[in-house]
DNA sequence: GGTGTAATAT
DNA sequence: AATATTACAC
């Protein structure tokens, strides 16, 4: 074939550099068709000549994906010997003329579509689809095995259009017009339900024979609305791909990564072996069935239950993803962070903005809830884990800091999760890797790990607790004087780790001199208590009454 | 129309 | 509980 699944794994910017064969006797038209599909990017070699094209093609079938084939009166016989020669290239025919038989014995001989001419740029871009047609079905050896589960997948997926026999979605892969057909006949109720959409991997072009040969009601069934982004990725993942570029979607480390649909209940129904379980995963909490997908999923290919199922796609944040998505915060700086920023960088199928606002809300506000205290803490108390700590069942500082006008790289400091082996439930995919797994709901909302204190409203340290444990609130430190899970964060520190370091110590100083030094004015940085604070504290501590001296250290 | 946030729904 | 959706402000 001239080209295979496994070339199209490869081929990162699909359909771009596609080299078409254009063979048109009219050099007007010519021209016409072959700047459209430059303008698409695709590698249009033109041919006015049958026997030129004929030789192109032969001397080098791999120089040509696709062809665009002009049928006209004088030249019927070559195109139908065009098409035996070139059986695994897909071919799409246009004419002017609209001869039935002549369609039909064109497609008989393997020619992919029939166009009318004139052709329109949705025509021409979605020429594409064929190409992947024939690299997913042009026969056992030309499938890779990898594919094979996939492919097979499909037919099941589309059978039940023809016979009406609906079967349990395990597994879809498809293209950006299967999955807007499907959508596009359930719209809109089109007549035209039995055929695929042509442009389309087909089961059987012999449905296609079935045609009255009127190739423009289902020549593309892309519609402009379709090929635009509009407003429907919040509510079904398909329609997030806008361009085609993006939707070819063949399991592959290059190509975005791919989100597989699954059903929260009855997942054990689910062929395990369908499934890649390290990809993404989507949920879809509507029929929950559990569809994995090379690409776009739904979770049913049944037309009847389309709509439901396309309706909301719970993305599976799983650490992959997440690490994914904070890869992509880093990457973009905190100010730089959005979620339509984000969510182009992380390349990732079927996740759409919402998907991604959502997550970096989740994301920022457990920054914000959990980095200021670590900052405060940081700021405000002695780093010698022998002196204090306050919490000393959680390392508080699960995050590097966090600055809002200077993005700290996060992986850089604590690779996030770094579990490529999956994400078991106790893993804080929040936090670094190298500490004990929290309870998720500590870990969003945080609380004092001793009911009595609430550090919050504490500026500074007040009640020194002996250290419990081997952990420090500051997880460098702790792990590297105590690194009980055999993880070497402390060493794992970047390069400023050192001024840090220095800064701390500084900081450390200032403290001690200040908590020793309670007359002198607080150096800069370090703030009182509120009043509130403290008698909230006192009293929650049981502590009514407050001595006019007070023993120990003071800030007043 | 995108973004951020909080509240609310699923 | 995690994620999506919504409403609102900017």
């Amino acid at each position: 074939m001239v080209c295979t699944a496994n070339d199209l794994e490869g081929w990162k910017d699909f359909p771009k550099g596609l080299r078409v064969l254009l063979l048109d006797k009219d050099t007007s038209s010519l021209a016409e068709i072959r700047s459209k599909l430059e303008a698409m990017d695709y590698i249009v070699t033109t041919f006015c000549n049958e026997t030129e094209a004929l030789s192109a093609f032969s001397c080098n079938p791999e120089s040509f994906h696709v062809a665009i084939v002009e049928v006209n009166a004088s030249n019927v016989d070559w195109v139908f010997q065009f098409l035996e020669t070139a059986k695994d290239l897909p071919i799409i025919m246009t004419s002017n003329i609209h001869c039935l038989n002549t369609m039909m014995k064109c497609i008989a001989l393997g020619a992919v579509e029939f166009l009318r001419k004139p052709l329109s740029e949705d025509k021409l871009r979605n020429i594409w689809q064929h190409v992947v047609h024939k690299a997913f079905n042009t026969g056992e050896k030309g499938v890779s095995e990898s594919v094979k589960p996939v492919k097979e997948s499909i037919v099941p997926m589309l059978q039940p259009k023809l016979e009406n026999k609906p079967p349990k979605c395990k597994i879809s892969i498809e293209t950006e017009n299967a999955s807007r057909a499907l959508e596009h006949d359930h719209e809109q109720s089109t007549g035209s339900d039995k055929y695929p959409a042509p442009s389309t991997p087909q089961i059987k072009q012999g449905s296609r024979l079935l045609d009255d040969g009127d190739c423009q009601d289902h020549t593309n069934c892309l519609s402009e609305k379709e090929s635009g982004e509009h407003d429907g990725e919040s509510k079904s993942v398909e329609t997030t791909c806008g361009n085609a570029e993006d939707t070819l979607h063949i399991s592959e480390p290059q190509m975005p990564e791919k989100i597989v649909v699954k059903q929260e209940k009855d997942s054990a129904d689910v062929s395990k072996n369908d499934i890649n379980l390290s990809q993404p995963l989507i949920r879809d909490s509507t029929n929950d069935t559990v569809c994995a997908t090379e690409n776009l999923t739904k979770a049913s290919g049944l037309n009847h239950s389309y709509k439901s199922s396309r309706k909301k796609m719970k993305v599976d944040w799983t650490p992959e993803l997440h690490k994914k998505f904070v890869h992509a915060v880093e990457q973009l700086g905190v100010d730089q962070a959005i979620p339509s920023r984000i969510l182009e960088l992380m390349k990732t199928e079927g996740l759409t903005r919402h998907n991604v606002a959502s997550h970096l809300q989740k994301y920022r506000m457990h920054k914000r809830h959990i980095l200021p205290k670590d900052e405060d803490r940081r700021l405000l108390h002695p780093r010698d884990p022998t002196q204090i700590s306050y919490y000393p069942h959680k390392p508080i500082m699960a995050f590097p800091p966090y600055h809002y006008n200077n993005a700290v790289s996060m992986p850089s400091i604590y690779p996030m999760w770094g579990q490529p082996t999956g994400h078991p439930a106790n893993i804080q995919m929040w936090g670094p890797p190298s500490y004990p797994p929290w309870q998720p709901s500590e870990s969003w909302h945080w609380k004092p790990s001793y009911p009595g204190l609430h550090a919050d409203a504490w500026g500074c340290p007040v009640i020194p607790q002996p250290l419990q444990g081997g952990y420090s609130p500051y997880p460098q430190i702790a792990s590297g004087l105590n690194n009980t899970n055999g993880v070497d964060n402390g060493c794992s520190m970047p390069r400023d780790s050192f001024e840090l370091h220095l800064a701390e110590e500084i900081i450390d100083k200032v403290v001690k001199e200040a908590m020793s030094k309670p007359w002198l004015p607080l150096p800069l940085g370090l703030k009182l208590p509120s009043t509130e604070g403290v008698l909230a504290e006192l009293s929650r501590q049981g502590i009514c009454n407050i001595p006019p001296q007070n023993n120990g250290p003071s800030f007043h």
